[in-house]
DNA sequence: ATCCGGGGTT
DNA sequence: AACCCAGGAT
């Protein structure tokens, strides 16, 4: 009867895929979709992790337009820490959140005073060091040091939140600690990077804020696709 | 729960 | 004009 009585969420039929699924066609996608941007084609945990910095909260084409001019000045922790602090402020400033540039050298003296100068491998080490989080860690992790783990951001959780239908407790998705263990269920050994680039990039490209679904090889086992286009008895949309 | 920030997308 | 961007700190 009332709305709020409503008890376990009916999925339509045919979703969520199978994770094997979803790898596959995602995988497939990739052919097709996959960008290519400087801090990929490098192995540096420490280039890795200014990628990152920059990334956060925004795009991609953005920080690439800085990034490697940044990275050839400072090529590594001990550099941006010595770097005079108004140079750093100028050149992050076109990405916008100025504070970054502040923290970057926080996170640059912690990284030479804990760690003689050299990017940690490690997950407890990476998340000890201010300005690094659960998302950061984990990129340095898998696209630093090879590492086959998830990499949730707030638009690949949007995609997994979508395709499987996934019903976070907390509004922030990409923070959430049952979308994090989903995610981390998925992640097909061996190919992590790779996975997680595509994932990357199939969130920017089609799975985006207005979803792309004329364009998405995964519309026939999407939870979120078949809830909108699946006629309801009980409901009108 | 709020804040940071310029720039792209719709 | 509103919303979002490969988040994290307070």
């Amino acid at each position: 009867m009332s709305m709020e009585a409503v008890p376990d969420r009916v999925r339509p039929p045919g979703c969520p895929p199978k994770p094997e699924t979803f790898v596959e066609r995602l995988m497939m996608w990739d052919h097709c979709g996959k960008r290519s941007f400087p801090w990929r084609l490098t192995n540096d945990p420490f280039a890795v992790l200014l990628a990152e910095f920059m990334l956060q909260r925004t795009q991609a084409p953005q920080a690439a337009r800085v990034f490697q001019a940044f990275l050839a000045a400072y090529p590594n922790p001990a550099a941006v820490v010595s770097a005079d602090a108004g140079v750093v402020v100028s050149s992050l400033e076109a990405l916008g959140l100025r504070h970054r540039a502040v923290r970057l050298q926080g996170l640059c003296r912690a990284i030479v005073e804990r760690h003689a100068g050299r990017v940690p491998e490690h997950l407890p080490d990476l998340l000890a060091l201010p300005g690094v989080g659960p998302y950061i860690a984990a990129a340095v992790h898998c696209f630093g040091w090879g590492h086959d783990v998830a990499v949730v951001d707030r638009t690949t959780a949007r995609v997994l939140v979508r395709v499987f239908g996934l019903e976070p407790a907390s509004a922030r998705v990409h923070t959430d600690r049952g979308v994090w263990e989903f995610a981390r269920s998925l992640v097909p050994q061996g190919r992590g990077k790779e996975y997680n680039f595509t994932l990357i990039d199939f969130a920017a490209a089609v799975c985006s804020v207005r979803p792309k679904h004329s364009v998405c090889p995964l519309t026939d086992a999407c939870c979120y696709y078949l809830s909108d286009h699946t006629p309801k008895a009980s409901q009108a949309v």
